[in-house]
DNA sequence: TATTTACATCGCAATATTACGGTATTAAAT
DNA sequence: ATTTAATACCGTAATATTGCGATGTAAATA
């Protein structure tokens, strides 16, 4: 087992449920807040902000990268990270869609 | 290590991480969904709709319990799970502070 | 009272995540 | 040409998560 049973729900569940996690840890939350604040753009400069080890910072911007959030671009020998538009605006819609439903209490509890 | 650095990031970012991380679930999903639609409300209906183990299902509404996104009431010898729409709200709002802010995307990329 | 039903909780095995040191790569600086 | 700097990637240890069978508990029912 700590195997989710993916097969079991719609895709739009795991495809939400993947994005939240991606989104699940603090150091992540740091990360795009800093690129969207523009306090921090390069990887190096996050490694200052936060105190992680390079290599933490540079597995957590990946994940970032996997779901498509951000985008990296080589800048001589450094790699400037920032939000994709577009993705951020689907990422929007997508949580808008959810977590701005209405809910349907009924008094049963 | 395995174990996330919470002293080095804001009280905020530690708290919005961990309730997206609790979000960031397939059946966790699932389950508020069939909450909030009503076609499900006592966990064990909930093990038929899902495909998860009684203990599972149990211990995802465990889970959610612990944000306080969902409240139990007892209602005879099963138990009723709804929606605890004052945090449902709150919930919305921390969200949406953090996703529908502008993204300043600067043309560094 | 004995049995059934609906849950919660415990304990485990399998897998995933977090964090980091070490190393390779690439580009700039010397 | 060498060195330095910034980053990605690999491997690994520590810890967390997932899922479930087994067991306990409380209410309803026979």
């Amino acid at each position: 087992m700590g195997l989710t049973k993916t097969e079991i729900y719609k895709d739009e569940q795991n495809k939400l449920a993947s994005l939240l996690k991606v989104l699940g840890h603090p150091a992540r939350i740091a990360i795009l807040q800093y690129i969207i604040n523009q306090k921090a753009c390069i990887c190096n400069d996050l490694v200052e902000e936060l105190g992680l080890a390079q290599a933490t910072i540079s597995q957590h911007l990946k994940e970032l990268k996997t779901i498509g959030i951000i985008q990296g671009s080589i800048e001589g020998k450094s790699v400037c990270y920032c939000i994709d538009e577009k993705v951020w605006k689907q990422f929007q819609e997508e949580f808008n869609g959810f977590f701005n439903q209405d809910v349907n209490v009924k008094q049963c509890c």
